[in-house]
DNA sequence: CTAGGGTTAG
């Protein structure tokens, strides 16, 4: 056995961590086999080795069985840690990416200050990314400008991993210009990364058009080029343009990753493009790209969204063994807006058998399809259930969704007296699902109480006004109607507009109200004539009470006409087969008329047009639709 | 050793 006892080194190891001097450690896989290297090399005395040293470092601290606090520990035993070792410490504290990546990314930098008081070894260009990094996440500019004079003293700058930290650091701390300057007077054209963090930047800033440009102009585009671009598009709801620029990839030559699909699934989502959407799980499968908890959960709501609620269970399934909180939000969701709520709430028990605590997300989902079915007491006991056994603080939502619960219910005293009582300042999102209870349930006076408060608190809001009109219609209060409608032209109120869209072979064709641009506008035009004459054959009589505008009964009529649904639904039947489901997608919630007028089209036509509002699915078949009338 | 990601009340 050998016993000799290694010297510490003097300032920089002649060293050098290689394969040659300790492959056993290498070559450990497990975290159990290093602790008995670990414990082996104390008896030897090779733990004073500093390569030793440095690479059971770097196992603890790098590879996949990582343990950042047996790293810290372990360093604090090293006697004279080498460059190596310091490197390893810094980058494994930076690197964390769990809940305290705070906290470590301010021991990364005591680390790096630790080193240059020991003055024993200087940081290097593998030092200074790390750093870097430590103070990009903690969005330091000052100890990052600090580094800046460092690297540029110790002539760094130049190195591109160094660089593109350097240059990651002022764009994560918000500094464009200094990020921009350097990346100018540098022009590492072939630095692909650095253009990547350059635009990744500008979509941090919200400045879509100036990463646009830079995406145009750079030499190289690799796969993450694409990718910042459609989650920079996607998440700032430029959903088009997203879909735009994955297609855009494929043209040339660079192929979507895991990432890819990740980043475009939500726009796909938003959109309701199914088609897109099961060309990406083809994709997905036909690469072999892994369809775990993650780009599983994006399937699921993809599905979900788009209107295959069947789709979207059998990919949760198939997700085994990892489903986390997030997968589990994505099913109940799914599951609540499609009116699903049995299957919801088995969903909410079974995730719990699974060994999975639900997330206040998760009771979100729960307690909206409690709500939109009707099950009161069912929604009392999960939101009893979330308070009481897993001690989650309601938030703002779960009031919203109680209200709206309760309210729907015809609970209105009740619905009242919790916003009343609850801790957190209501909003207008819980008054405007009191409103519409109100109106449900015909309680003109609470109503128009409501409704007025809101109006003081939110004068610029076209939705009080709308909620306040359709009370006053609903009670057929001409009268009332016609002074919103004055107050509103007053203070230059516009109701949002209207917007519906379907998807045909992967093309999005969106309509808004009165709709004629439409290349087959004429076609349009006619059909809506016919499904007008078919609804008034079978005695079907247009419900104007939810137009807002002060007009006569035939222009009402007329407005309804219109309804971008409408035209949507006409432009489905003259674009497809018989019997195809129409799938379309709303921007507002349906009205009444549009709601009764779909289901008598859907038996007519003998067609499932399964619609999307702002809110929730409708799947209307054979005259009757699958929210039985409470929405 | 550098870049990119999923769920959320009406």
């Amino acid at each position: 056995m050998n016993t000799t006892i290694y010297k510490p080194s003097t300032s920089t190891s002649p060293y050098h961590p290689s394969s040659s001097l300790f492959p056993q450690i290498r070559r450990c896989k497990t975290a159990r086999h290093l602790k008995q290297i670990h414990a082996h090399f104390i008896k030897t005395g090779q733990i004073h080795h500093p390569v030793a040293a440095a690479e059971i470092l770097k196992f603890i601290s790098l590879s996949s069985q990582r343990d950042i606090n047996y790293a810290r520990k372990f360093f604090t035993q090293i006697h004279h840690p080498n460059r190596f070792s310091w490197n390893t410490i810094i980058r494994a504290l930076a690197d964390s990416d769990d809940d305290s990546f705070h906290v470590n990314s301010l021991e990364a930098l005591l680390y790096f200050s630790d080193m240059l008081t020991d003055g024993l070894v200087d940081p290097n260009k593998f030092t200074f990314p790390c750093v870097l990094k430590a103070c990009a996440k903690l969005a330091r500019i000052q100890e990052g400008k600090q580094l800046h004079g460092f690297i540029a003293k110790l002539g760094l700058v130049s190195d591109e991993f160094v660089l593109s930290n350097l240059v990651r650091m002022y764009v994560m701390c918000g500094a464009m210009k200094d990020a921009h300057v350097l990346f100018y007077t540098r022009r590492l054209e072939g630095n692909v990364v650095l253009w990547n963090v350059m635009i990744d930047g500008y979509v941090r800033m919200g400045d879509l058009t100036a990463s646009r440009e830079l995406f145009d102009s750079m030499p190289n585009k690799s796969v993450v080029s694409w990718n910042v671009m459609i989650s920079g598009y996607a998440q700032s709801g430029h959903f088009k343009e997203a879909i735009e620029m994955f297609r855009d990839m494929q043209v040339g030559d660079v192929s979507p990753n895991y990432v890819t699909l990740v980043s475009v699934l939500p726009a796909i989502s938003r959109l309701g493009a199914l088609d897109l959407g099961e060309w990406v799980h083809l994709y997905a499968e036909k690469n072999e790209i892994e369809i775990d908890d993650v780009l599983g959960s994006a399937f699921v709501d993809m599905y979900s969204k788009c209107g295959s609620i069947d789709k979207a269970v059998q990919v949760f399934e198939r997700i085994r063994n990892k489903k986390n909180p997030i997968t589990w939000s994505a099913i109940i969701g799914g599951l609540a807006m499609h009116g699903q709520a049995r299957d919801a709430l088995d969903c909410f028990w079974g995730m719990q058998q699974a060994g999975v605590t639900p997330s206040d997300v998760v009771y979100i989902g729960v307690l909206s399809a409690c709500s939109h079915a009707g099950l009161v007491e069912e929604g009392r006991s999960v939101y009893y259930h979330m308070v009481n056994v897993v001690g989650l603080v309601p938030r703002i939502e779960h009031y919203g969704c109680m209200v709206d619960l309760l309210g729907r219910a015809g609970r209105l005293e009740e619905a009242e007296q919790l916003i009343l009582n609850m801790p957190i300042k209501p909003d207008d999102v819980i008054y405007k699902a009191l409103i519409g209870a109100c109106k449900m349930h015909g309680n003109i006076e609470m109503g128009q109480r409501i409704a007025k408060k809101l109006m003081d608190w939110y004068p610029h809001d076209s939705g009080s006004y709308v909620a306040l009109s359709n009370m006053f219609a609903s009670e057929g209060n001409w009268e009332g109607v016609a002074k919103v409608r004055l107050k509103m032209k007053d203070m230059d109120i516009r109701k949002d507009p209207g917007c519906s869209w379907i998807e045909l072979d992967g093309v999005i064709h969106e309509f808004l109200v009165e709709d004629d641009f439409h290349p087959r506008a004429e076609g349009i035009h006619s059909m809506l004539e016919e499904i007008s004459n078919q609804l008034r054959s079978v005695g079907y009589r247009p419900n104007t009470t939810q137009v807002l505008l002060n007009m006569d009964e035939k222009e009402k009529q007329s407005a309804l006409h219109y309804h971008s649904e409408k035209i949507a639904i006409a432009f489905g039947l003259i674009s497809t087969r018989p019997q195809t489901p129409l799938r379309i997608v709303k921007n507002l919630r349906l009205c009444e008329d549009c709601h009764s007028s779909i289901k008598l089209v859907s038996k007519i036509y003998n067609r499932k047009i399964i619609v999307r509002d702002r809110r929730r699915f409708h799947h209307f078949e054979n005259g009757s639709c699958s929210c039985m009338d409470y929405w």
